[in-house]
DNA sequence: GTGAAAGCGCTAACAA
DNA sequence: TTGTTAGCGCTTTCAC
């Protein structure tokens, strides 16, 4: 593996003045940039990123941390935050945190050990504090840690509303939501605007929780189970789009019509709301919009480029698919 | 941000004592070790992770390039790799090459650059000679690149047999598969053995063929579509888990029967297929093992801890759902 | 047991 | 314009 030094002396100049070539920094007559770019090619020589890290101590990687990449959301996520970190020149790295606290501990520390430049975190089984500890920019998805970290997020105060207005507009009088449980998590305020809106229009909501951190498919299917089952009277259901999903599965087993009996409202819209049938009607988080947004206000951090709002939240929209039976508006 | 000369001095002792205290390398007495604690403490010193990776010349880092992150096969298989990679100490650097040949290339480029230990690909839309010309460690998934880099896959000659035994099973006599065209990939075997086997249990086969490296959902519900109008005379489908989930959509909105009117066979067993109703009988890729096994071939190369297998083919086996009328044997 | 010093490959300041 | 040199922070001989 050819160093500069070896490229230094094949042109016959010195180490300054390849690197000068290589990086376009500085001057470099064309006669000696001709020599040392022979001498290149000759040596088939490529800079070695470790030095140029060591040197600028930076390494031009970012720490990606969610709950579980095998997740139609997060992967979706992480799928568009690598493509805007490539497109600014930097690379992913990922860290499924699988619900396991030290997982996220150890990648967190990955900031002081200097292997990550910054973190985008969408993880949360980890104490805040231990995210306040860090020196390096972190950007936190739909978590609040307070003011030191900047937050990005999707509204959704906003998607409570539009989840209980499609259930009003449907009719539905006994409407059951599946929450995530975590502190300080953005998730948390649509399930009591939902409620809210809800009970003010004398529906009846009654609201259960789920574990935010684990994402097994069993889970979800035995708590779909255990609803249909234990909750036969409700005529409206409002979870996540996995927890819609398992629901649908076995309301199809149990003979159930959709929309008919029971209107079912996810929350995300990822892929798995088309690949059903009928499509679920769900509020849509813009992912590709989340994505670049938290990996500008962490480059802005990196790179010292601007000042950074704390606190950046992001519309969600309704996506209607055959769950429910109202419609777009004027469709 | 400490560094190691700060805990030097701090503690009043040499780097070189410190460095062997940090790491556990040669001797250093009780007394020292517990000064030199003291001021790592005092100093909250971490070990600057880039300059250890200048000295070893390696990052730690590993590579891994997938067609799409956010496809339920390859967000499975990236995950269970970040998970085997963890476990033994490396990062994992993720790129979507999202059928762009330049980023497969970019990537492929780290390994000279030092950026990455070594690299585990999924994708193919890259010249095979564009990987032979690297020195650095490389495994393979599912793609024959020849002798020099080894490729870890699945059974899919078993699989296509095994799909084929089911279309048998079920009395079939006019099926269609829908195949991937990528070029030296270990799929077309799959399909190749799907064919053989039914005709020569004289049954009807057609194929048709999609882009391997571009996994748009509108692409499959277009096909489908297709498929439905133009090939009304089928009673078998034989495609990837995406393809079939396509499919039913389709047919859901024809009210066409399943498994009455057509058996369904899907390849990979992704969780998707348990999201339908019915879930979908599919041919299953063990991905944990995947992800073990390339992870185990590519450090056994980085660390040279001993000789490396060529070719290593996993089992399949039929995961049975309700797309098709044949059960289990026995059950 | 421990410290001093060389060097990993690169960049940037400085002299020439 | 160019070459020399001093680090970036760490590990590892090699004397002591």
């Amino acid at each position: 593996m050819a160093s500069i030094k070896d490229v230094a002396r094949e042109a016959g100049v010195g180490v300054g003045t390849v690197s000068r070539a290589i990086n376009n920094t500085g001057y470099v007559s064309p006669a000696t940039r001709k020599k040392i770019d022979k001498a290149v090619q000759k040596l088939n020589y490529t800079p070695n990123e470790l030095a140029r890290n060591l040197f600028r101590n930076r390494s031009g990687i970012v720490g990606v941390i969610v709950p579980d990449l095998d997740h139609p959301f997060f992967s979706c996520l992480v799928k568009h935050i690598e493509m805007q970190l490539y497109k600014q020149g930097y690379k992913t790295m990922v860290c499924n945190a699988v619900g396991v606290s030290d997982r996220e501990r150890e990648y967190l520390d990955m900031l002081e050990r200097n292997i990550v430049d910054g973190i985008i975190t969408g993880s949360h089984c980890l104490d805040g504090e231990e995210y306040l500890r860090h020196e390096k920019p972190i950007v936190s998805i739909d978590r609040d840690f307070g003011p030191k970290i900047p937050i990005v997020g999707s509204d959704h105060m906003m998607g409570g509303e539009l989840a209980a207005e499609l259930m009003i507009r449907d009719g539905r009088k006994n409407v059951l939501q599946i929450a995530g449980v975590s502190p300080h998590i953005l998730a948390n305020e649509r399930h009591l605007v939902f409620q809210k809106k809800l009970e003010d229009h004398h529906v009846r909501v009654r609201s259960i929780s789920m574990d935010w951190n684990v994402f097994s498919w069993e889970a979800f299917y035995e708590a779909a189970r255990n609803l249909v089952d234990g909750y036969s009277d409700i005529d409206g259901i409002f979870a996540g789009d996995l927890g819609v999903v398992a629901y649908m599965n076995m309301a199809s087993q149990r003979g159930m019509h959709i929309p008919e009996d029971i209107s079912l409202v996810g929350f995300d819209a990822t892929s798995v709301t088309k690949m059903v049938y009928p499509h679920i009607t769900a509020i849509r988080q813009n992912v590709p919009l989340l994505a670049e947004v938290s990996v500008n206000t962490l480059l802005d951090q990196i790179e010292q480029r601007r000042d950074i709002l704390h606190r950046q939240i992001l519309n969600v929209e309704v996506c209607y698919g055959g769950t429910t039976k109202a419609e777009r508006e004027g469709a």
